[in-house]
DNA sequence: ACTGGATTGAAAGTGATTCTCATTTTCGTG
DNA sequence: CACGAAAATGAGAATCACTTTCAATCCAGT
C-alpha cells in the first residue's frame, strides 16, 4: 500500500539561511521584520495563512505590521521558498517548498486537516491528456476534498488542530 | 487516442424549465430578472464571470442590478445548474452542469483558453490514493494550465474568445 | 558617522462579493 | 379581482482579503 516519507530536507536553519542568501542576490535589504517573519515561517512546517503568520510574528515582535507579512510572504514566494495555496476558505495559505517534487493535497471538509501527496502515475496521465489536446502544461492543481477516517468515524474532530507534515507517496 | 464528444445533453429550454421547476419546489417566485438573468445564463454555454452575465442581462433588461445576479447565480448553484470555478484571474466563473458527468479543466495561461475534459483513469487513481490515506472523497477539483498549440506556435492569440464548450473524454 | 535609497506601518484604497433596507412585486386566499 | 403577507429587488453601504500610498525610519556602502 502507500507509504509516507517525511520529506522536510531543509533545516529551518538551511532555509532561513537561504532566505538570507537570496535576499543579498537581489541587493535587497535585511531587517528585523523580515529575519522575524521569515523565522515564523520556516518554523511552521504547515499550511500557513497571513493571518496566522501575523499573529504568530506579533508574539515574537509586536511592532510589524500586517502589510510587511504579506510583502514578506510574496518575497518568500519570488525567492521560491513559499508555495501559494488556495483552498476553499477564501484566503490564500502559504507553505514551505521543498527543491524536491510538486505535491497535492486532500482536505478533510469537517475538520479542516490537510494532507499531502504525490502521485506519479496522476502526473503522467495529466501530460497525456494535455498533449491530446494541444497542451503543454507547466503548472497544475489537484485538490480533493472528503472526509477523513477520524471524522467519519465520528470520533471529536480536532479542530484542523494536526495538520499533517508529510508527504505520501502513492 | 482521446475522442471529443459533445455533453449538452439539455437543452436550454430544459435548463429553463428544470429552473422554474426548481423555484417552485422551494416555494421560491418567479420573477422577470430571475428569468431573465437565468435565460441568458443558458444561452451562454462557456465558462461566465458574473460581470460578464451582469453587462449580457443589462442589454436584456437594462433594470437588473447587480446584487440580484449574484444572488441569481448563487440560487442556479444551489438548484444544482449552474458550478462554481476559481481560475486565477480573481473572479468567480459559473458553468451550465450537466447531470451527466463531472470534469476537469485544461486553461491556457496566455490566451485564456478553457478546454474541459474528463478521464476516468485519473479518477479511479485519485479514489485509490484517498482511500488508503483513509479519506472518503465528496468532490475534487483539478485544473493543468499550460499553453495551447495555437500560443505555442506563436499564431496570433485569440483574446479568450473561443473557450470551448466540449468536454474531451480521454 | 553620513546619506540616499530601501523598508516600514498606518491608513486609505481595491476589487470581488455580500448585506441592508426601503420600496416593489408575487401569489395564495377571500 | 383585490388583499396583504412574505419574498424579491436595487442602490448603495459594508465586508473581506489583499495592495498601495506616503511620511517616517532604517540599512548598507562609503
Amino acid at each position: 500500500m502507500g507509504s509516507s516519507t517525511a520529506v522536510s530536507h531543509r533545516t529551518q536553519a538551511q532555509r532561513f539561511a537561504a532566505f538570507k542568501d537570496a535576499l543579498r542576490e537581489r541587493s535587497l535589504k535585511s531587517t528585523s521584520q523580515r529575519d522575524d517573519i521569515a523565522r515564523v515561517f520556516f518554523a511552521n512546517d504547515q499550511h500557513i495563512s497571513v493571518e496566522e503568520l501575523y499573529r504568530e510574528v506579533k508574539r515574537v515582535n509586536p511592532r510589524v505590521g500586517y502589510a510587511t507579512v504579506y510583502r514578506t510572504v510574496r518575497l518568500l514566494r519570488e525567492c521560491g521558498l513559499a508555495a501559494e495555496r488556495h483552498f476553499h476558505d477564501g484566503e490564500a495559505r502559504f507553505e514551505n517548498v521543498e527543491e524536491e517534487h510538486h505535491h497535492d493535497h486532500l482536505i478533510c471538509e469537517r475538520c479542516g486537516r490537510i494532507v499531502e501527496f504525490a502521485n506519479d502515475a496522476i502526473e503522467r496521465l495529466q501530460e497525456q491528456i494535455a498533449a491530446r489536446l494541444g497542451f503543454v502544461i507547466t503548472r497544475h492543481k489537484m485538490e480533493l476534498y472528503g472526509l477523513c477516517a477520524e471524522c467519519r468515524s465520528g470520533r471529536t474532530p480536532h479542530a484542523a488542530a494536526k495538520r499533517e507534515s508529510r508527504v505520501s507517496r502513492t
